[in-house]
DNA sequence: ACCTGAACACCGTTCAAGT
DNA sequence: ACCTGAACACCGTTCAAGT
């Protein structure tokens, strides 16, 4: 009993503030993740902040380099369909993680090692490796938007799935990437 | 000279509310398209849009939907590429379309007549039409994205194009979509 | 039918000042 | 090096009340 209960210190650095700021976005979403929520989060004041990152968009970004750096290096020897998967599932890790990466995707700062992995398994086509990533990306984020509409209540008149038909719809723009490399 | 200039009734219905928007987005881009300045622009306090609108999301869903009505009916013997041409065109003509499409599908009011569309022309492969739609949104809000990013000037060192290649990489898409749906 | 006025509970960001 | 305190200029939304 050294020690009393409110007294801390409580330092933090660029990598804390962004772990902190990925396990806010999963618990509340993109819409609530506030820079003074997250200062509330880190129990220091929002203007501190500041002095970690210039603005909530460089903050973000670290954030969606975060989410893609799931994605690695893939081995040279991986299908075009594990490749698109194993991105697609970084992206579903988090809560609307896919419309973080979108909306900072301009300073791409973490899209690169997600691009060589299709660049690799693309035969080296740029084109089809950019189209395949912008793929990917409208189908996750119009996904991880369905989930939240779904969990809202404030849906269409028909909307029967949650995401029922989403993997074979996933797996049919695979296949036509796959399709278009082959007949080179 | 019978009439003041400062007396005026200027009432307002769903319809011009999302004209002004639409011109409003065009101007300021989506982040600055607020309820507030919205209801600047119409004369009138913010409060009175919420008699036109139940929320600000459904106000973007009706502009969604003027967005994507630019489509229409497209005649039986468009090409693919001429279908996704004219869905990419209509997001493009506002400034931010893309995201605001997309920001509104999960309320899917507007994008039944572009997927109509595409159905149509992928042979009735919902799967297919779906992901290639995907595929155009995708494509279109990164566009988008870095345009806005580029007029702002922050933006990653290598950076050459401001859409330099994204007419290449569309195409490498729709070519992908082509193929599959060629080998049925 | 359409709008005002006032309020509630929030935002991102800046900047001097503290330790 | 890292943070506080206070301020500035904003948000979306609700609701009683007006015409």
């Amino acid at each position: 009993m050294a020690e009393e209960r409110n007294e801390r210190p409580l330092r933090h650095d660029r990598h804390s503030v962004v772990a902190c700021a990925l396990r806010l976005l999963d618990d509340v979403g993109l819409p609530d993740l506030s820079m003074r929520r997250l200062a509330t989060e880190l129990e220091v004041q929002p203007s501190a902040l500041y002095w970690h990152f210039e603005s909530k968009q460089q903050l973000l970004a670290a954030v969606a380099d975060r989410i893609l750096s799931a994605v690695g290096e893939l081995d040279p020897s991986t299908t075009l369909e594990d490749a698109a998967q194993a991105i697609l599932d970084a992206l579903l890790t988090y809560r609307d993680g896919a419309e973080v990466v979108m909306s900072t995707y301009a300073l791409r700062l973490g899209a690169h090692g997600a691009q060589r992995a299709l660049l690799g398994v693309l035969d080296g086509d740029q084109s089809a490796a950019d189209a395949l990533f912008e793929f990917i990306l409208g189908h996750a984020t119009l996904l991880q938007q369905r989930m939240h509409a779904q969990s809202i209540g404030a849906v269409a008149a028909d909307a029967a799935d949650p995401a029922e038909h989403s993997d074979e719809v996933f797996q049919a723009g695979l296949h036509a990437f796959s399709a278009a490399r082959s007949r080179h």
